[in-house]
Order: structure tokens, then sequence, then C-alpha cells
DNA sequence: ATTGTATATTGCAATATTACGATAGAGTTT
DNA sequence: AAACTCTATCGTAATATTGCAATATACAAT
């Protein structure tokens, strides 16, 4: 097989497998932490900025964009792409939770 | 090709994606809700408890394992598996971060 | 020692991901 | 309009992931 059985879990466990998938590989990572560091946030500056051609950025970026990571308004012939705080909100709040939960169990290992 | 480049990011980028990676597919999620769920962390239940074979289990306990994100120790003739807090600190601070940083700038789109 | 239970490993088929050259589309500039 | 810039899409090769049956390993109980 190969497919993974997404109509077997909860629909938070499917969104949340989607957002640590799409950040499931360095160039995402580093897209989005160079989303950070600059002010502006055209595209064209990021395939300068990795190691990696145009058109596998276009795909991450894509793949970023699909999970909710990151949102792109096209601005002239460039593309306005910036970070979706809503999504990393989430993220912070699931990790947050299970630290909490974590807390409050006597770890048994 | 289809090997990722790991080797033209930074150590904390490929370390960062590499947990995400980790949590990229809801059973490895739905196993980490179940570690937190219940109390004692033998394996067995889990086989019980997902919709999925024996072997797949076990093997995306390894990836959780590899990544970090839980430990596990023998028992008797069944694993104690658990939750790493550590990494699931890693992974807070992480994404806390991010907030903080966004919290701080102008998101111009 | 044999049987039973819990977990891991192997091998393999189906599918997904990653990367990029070539090309296309869309806006800008001259 | 022609040339240029920026981004997306297509096609495709290389590799990785997913899932499970079969099998192996390890301990426990009888």
């Amino acid at each position: 097989m190969g497919a993974s059985k997404t109509d077997h879990f909860t629909d938070k466990q499917n969104s949340i497998a989607t957002l640590a998938k799409a950040l499931g590989h360095p160039a995402r990572i580093a897209i989005l932490e160079y989303l950070i560091k600059v002010d502006t946030c055209i595209c064209g500056d990021i395939v300068n900025e990795l190691p990696l051609a145009q058109p596998t950025i276009s795909q991450h970026l894509k793949e970023l964009k699909n999970a909710g990571l990151i949102k792109g308004s096209i601005e002239g012939n460039a593309i306005c792409y910036c970070i979706d705080e809503k999504t990393i909100g989430k993220l912070q709040d699931y990790f947050k939770n299970i630290a909490i939960k974590l807390e409050k169990k006597n770890n048994c290992c």
C-alpha cells in the first residue's frame, strides 16, 4: 500500500498530522524562517536564498499554502507570501496542551 | 530524485523538520494522544486501539522513538512506551517563538 | 520444554514525495 | 509589441513512506 488511512482517525488528528507533515521538510522550515526574518515577503528572494531550483520552491510554497501555514497575495507580478498566524497559534496550542497534560501525569518511564 | 537535501540546511532546521515529519501521520498523532490519555503505557493496548496491524504500529512506534518523541523501556515481556517531555517542550518553544516574532511584526498581507 | 503473549524485523507491493528541466502564464518595462 | 521578470504547472526520474503477511525474537506461564 502506501496510502495513509486518514479516514480511520479523527478530523483533529488528521488536521494536526497535515500541518506537521507540511513542516516535515527542512526546505519548508527554512522558507518559514525566512518569512519570519525578512519584513517584506516577496517570493523571488526565497529562490535566491535557498539552494533549490525555482520549481522546487514553488512546490514547497504550494504545500505550505495548502496546509494553511502561509497565505499569498498577488502584488504586481510578484507574490506576497506570509505566515498565517492562526495556524501557528493552532500548533502552539496543541503542543502547549500536551505539555500541560504531561505535567499533571507522573510519567511512568 | 526524491531525497531531501538535508545537508543544505542548518542542524536546527533539520532537527525541527525531523520532529515534524515524525508527527506528520495521523496514526502517530493518535499514538501520541493515546499515550497521553492512558496512565499506563504498555504498547499492547495500542494495537487494540488503532485500526492498524501490529507490524504497522510497531513501525510507527519506531519512527516516533527515532525522532525522540517517545521512549520505551522493557517491562517484562511488554514494552513501556511513553512521551519524552523534553522533545514536546522543544516543539512548544519553537512555535511559541515564532508566534512571538510574528506579533512584533506588522504582517504585510 | 512447550505453549502462549508481546513486540520487532523482513520482504514486498502500492503509493507519495522530492527535485528539476522544460514550458506556460501573467504582469512590467522598454 | 517585444523583451524581461516572476511564478506556476507538467512531466518524469529517483527515492521514501505506508501497510501488512510472514516470520523471528524474547519473555512468561504452564
